[in-house]
DNA sequence: AGAGTTCGCTAAACCGGTTTGCTAAACCGG
DNA sequence: CCGGTTTAGCAAACCGGTTTAGCGAACTCT
């Protein structure tokens, strides 16, 4: 089956109707600069031709390809199975949509993320979780692309996109602590460079610090054996839970750092035969569109997913084309508010 | 903040290092063609200027883009809520992905597919829910775009991949038949196209054909108002089943052709206070990961859905980028087998 | 009727790379 | 020392469009 016939070239219609290139790319770009009869007569000939202007070649010589880059350190398949990234693109996609950009994923290619981006044909590019250790960001900026980072390290010199995790976690903590709980098992998610587990600055790294200050202030040290990280997905959840049980820790409230994890916490809490949250209370972070709906409803703290994917995507448009010539000078950040919604699967602890 | 900072051309990388245009794009692309030396000096210079290929120059000339295209007739904000699209998006990332391709959605915009099919720069095309009075097909077709169809019309001019929609629906069906229930409610996906409503030959024509088929064999006929459509999310299984109701209607099952859709209908029953399944069974389609985990467990009707997306993107391949010289002349078209899973949602008709 | 506009269209330059064909120098064996 | 083969690198053509500068004819005005 072989499709591919030769595709017509803007010189054949010029040949065909008997006028010059130029005639035929004003029929399609801007018909008013041509004799109304003529801009019809060319159009009927490119359309028995089927000819259509070559995507590649309009790219290049307009400079721009209306298309806008959602960067991910982690691969394809593993960020579409991640219900997190699911709300943050629909927000990414929402935004474009509207402003007529279409999306390209971009994701390290056989490993490399400076490798995809080299390939990346976009005007610009939204980045969600690379922390600032990723010398790709380095390599973006030389190639002069546009970049705003969403849960990201922020850099100062790039537009970012956040949202209050340490605030959040305070709260997702302070609440377990006003049930009573003191011994509790932290699951935090793994970033995608082993090296930053804990970057202080990262997403992780920031929500950890909200826990332990809540617990801090009524005297509870966090030590490093409570807290597992794993990869934010409910897989990664019930590893995370079985490995602690494997070593001996009983805590009586789990804080997962993402819904995933929380809900892969879930299911392996109740394959040990333990309810929730009789004996142990579940909170988690997100607020993705699941928590709702599992049994028992899940207690968590609300970030805007899709909120965070729209105003991304405005920054980034601002740079790409400024409407007003007015342009900013200084970099904008960003930081939504979370909120902590409780739920069902966190209660007092037994016994009180 | 101006990101755009004047872009080095190969031009500059070739005079600042004293050779031609043709050195620097050897340097690149086959340095044995060079002295070690040059290409070593070559590449620092390209260095030091933060030089890198323009990918758009580079797709021209070389007549190919490594990237793949998602073609939907939805919006991507409507897709990106869709878990099904989800798990979908999943098998074709993985395929692509394994063999350096790049993704890239295309949706229609500002109202028209052939507009941002027209845009789109890809090797090939993977559609996903297309009917065939889509006239995009044809347009894309005669720009020689080599296309895989999936869950649409077949053409069998073209490759296509889909799954035994009328078995798994007579599956269903003869579930609910084996149970007792004889007054059933089925729930359909409203296909984007309006006009195509119960097009024979699209998805939701052929599982309405099976359903059908099981109940005549029982002697019971399926009056057209026993079947209500709507969009494919969980709010259209919301507004599908209180329409119904509102109508009068009081079936002992529910049949839907989505698993969003069928826990959408669970939740408006159980705002109707009515229990699932003591007072109305439902049964999904596709058993999406979310499937197992609503309360109770969606009994529904299993499709391989990442696996119908990495298929897709094989067959693509294969147009593309035949690796044996002896391509295929015959379009293939194949069908993946749907299988029942009976979980907690369905039970015996009440008074059995 | 002649000067100044406007209209309709075109030739040529350009976007930023890759690739083909060729040449001059270095290398080789006899 | 000479003819033949490599090697290293270059100029020019090409990918397929858009855009600028400009030209002749028709139209307007005085």
């Amino acid at each position: 089956m072989d499709q591919r016939t030769i595709r017509p070239r803007i010189a054949d219609v010029a040949r065909e109707a008997g006028v010059s290139k130029t005639a035929v790319s004003f029929a399609f770009n801007s018909p008013a600069r041509l004799a109304p009869e003529t801009a019809r007569r060319i159009r009927v000939v490119a359309d028995q031709l089927g000819y259509t202007p070559h995507p590649v070649a309009r790219m290049l010589s307009q400079r721009e390809t209306l298309t806008i880059g959602v960067l991910t350190p982690q691969a394809l398949s593993v960020i579409f199975s991640n219900p997190f990234f699911w709300a943050f693109s629909e927000g990414v996609a929402i935004a474009a949509e509207a402003s007529g950009y279409a999306l390209y994923f971009i994701s390290p290619l056989h490993g490399s993320l400076a490798r995809a981006m080299s390939r990346a044909t976009v005007d610009g590019v939204v980045a969600i979780g690379l922390s600032n250790d990723h010398p790709e960001v380095e390599q973006i900026r030389r190639a002069g692309v546009p970049i705003v980072l969403v849960d990201s390290t922020a850099l100062p010199e790039h537009d970012s996109v956040d949202v209050d995790d340490i605030g959040g976690a305070r709260a997702a903590a302070r609440h377990l602590i006003t049930l009573g709980h003191r011994d509790v098992l932290i699951i935090g998610v793994e970033p995608p460079a082993p090296s930053t587990a804990m970057d202080p600055g990262g997403v992780t790294g920031r929500r950890l610090g909200g826990y332990r200050e809540a617990f801090a202030a009524v005297g509870v040290e966090l030590p490093d054996e409570r807290v597992v990280v794993g990869p934010a997905s409910v897989e990664g959840g019930i590893a995370a839970l079985n490995g602690a049980w494997e070593h001996g820790l009983r805590p009586t409230a789990v804080l997962a750092m993402s819904d995933a994890m929380a809900i892969g916490a879930m299911r392996a809490l109740r394959d040990l035969r333990l309810t929730i949250p009789g004996d142990v209370s579940v909170v988690g972070f997100d607020d993705i569109d699941l928590a709702l709906h599992v049994d028992p409803p899940l207690t968590t703290v609300r970030q805007p997913i899709r909120r965070k994917g729209e105003e991304a995507v405005e920054l980034l448009l601002a740079i790409i084309a400024p409407r007003n010539a007015s342009a900013r000078a200084v970099p904008e950040h960003r930081r939504l508010a979370t909120e902590l919604i409780v739920r069902a699967s966190s209660g007092p602890v037994r016994g009180r």
